[in-house]
DNA sequence: ACCTGAACACCGTTCAAGT
DNA sequence: ACCTGAACACCGTTCAAGT
């Protein structure tokens, strides 16, 4: 990365800026050939520097990733544990809601190690367990849940936010956020 | 329908035998070519049966659906309707899970009248309206909680489901059905 | 009226040749 | 060391010809 040469890392930016563009636009299916070609580079120049779609998905999160795992800690120390977890939540859903798929790909990618993808969600899970492990110790969410479903939930709450209004996805995600609290009396289901 | 020539009767049922097989096992973007050869029928065929790949959905899962719709109204004959409602969640939930994609697909026809699973979601939130309504009243659900929310949450479990354990799928629909749930302390989040 | 399957289109991926 | 782009592979879709 350091010794790239001048040509290389220059390819390199664009493909990552094209493919940023591209995503949002067209979400993570968006056809690589598009993105080289405005990147001015062959295709062939795209699969030199990212071998895999996931790959290049892996390059373009990096440094988002590193912020939302700040985040947390951040959250930790200003807000009641409770309030710091939803907050989390929230700005992660939204986040992961940038690209149409990225909840996708990042939910089947959260068991398999073979993903470029994996250390991403494996950092995530770890920020979210330091915030499940302060609301629990407050008391104020159920004791079976763990960070893995508070990973899932996001994921699930990005990937309903690709179809439904604003208005509405922001509803169910406080639905489900509740659903993680310890509810007073206990649930009659 | 009626008026089919008995081969191409007999070649339509055998497609939909195959569809179902191929999408239960390989999910819903399964390859038509495939099932097409497994019905012992040329791919032009399948294509004239049906024109797209989710108006073949639809004819698979028209019976299944009508039994969904059905069940809505007997579980609320049966139960109080908060826990009618639970039930009916997990059982749609169930059945949106027998193939990979199909939440995806559901969710995605939602708002979309040319789908040709338009009319199933209808179908399921009309059946859904009533067991909200019956709750609601019952005041067991928040006021706000509407038909195309539990709609919505029915979808994201489904699709959780298809990467997560079925321990843990179950886990999350019950943190979901709770969030839905009025619940005693006004939640602080 | 229905079926066949070659032909076309599209896109992802590889790799020999070039600079 | 890196880039190019033709070539290959794969799969969905159409439609002229056949029964």
């Amino acid at each position: 990365m350091r010794k790239m040469r001048a040509d290389a890392r220059r390819n390199y930016e664009r493909l990552l800026t094209e493919a940023e563009s591209a995503f949002r636009t067209y979400g993570t299916d968006a056809s690589l050939e598009d993105i080289a070609r405005r990147a001015g580079v062959a295709i062939g120049t795209l699969y030199a520097h990212f071998p895999t779609r996931q790959a290049l998905l892996e390059s373009l999160l990096r440094e988002r990733n590193d912020v939302v795992v700040a985040k947390a800690d951040e959250l930790l120390g200003e807000l009641p544990a409770d309030e710091a977890l939803a907050a989390w939540a929230r700005s992660v859903t939204a986040h992961t809601a940038a690209f149409r798929g990225l909840a996708t790909s990042l939910m089947s990618s959260f068991d398999d190690e073979s993903s470029p993808l994996y250390g991403a969600c494996q950092a995530m899970t770890a920020a979210g367990e330091r915030l499940v492990a302060g609301a629990r110790e407050a008391g104020a969410i159920r004791p079976d849940a763990s960070a893995s479903d508070l990973f899932a939930l996001i994921a699930a709450a990005a990937w309903v936010r690709e179809t439904v209004s604003d208005e509405q996805a922001e509803r169910l995600l406080t639905f489900m956020l509740d659903g993680l609290r310890r509810t007073a009396t206990s649930p009659a289901w």
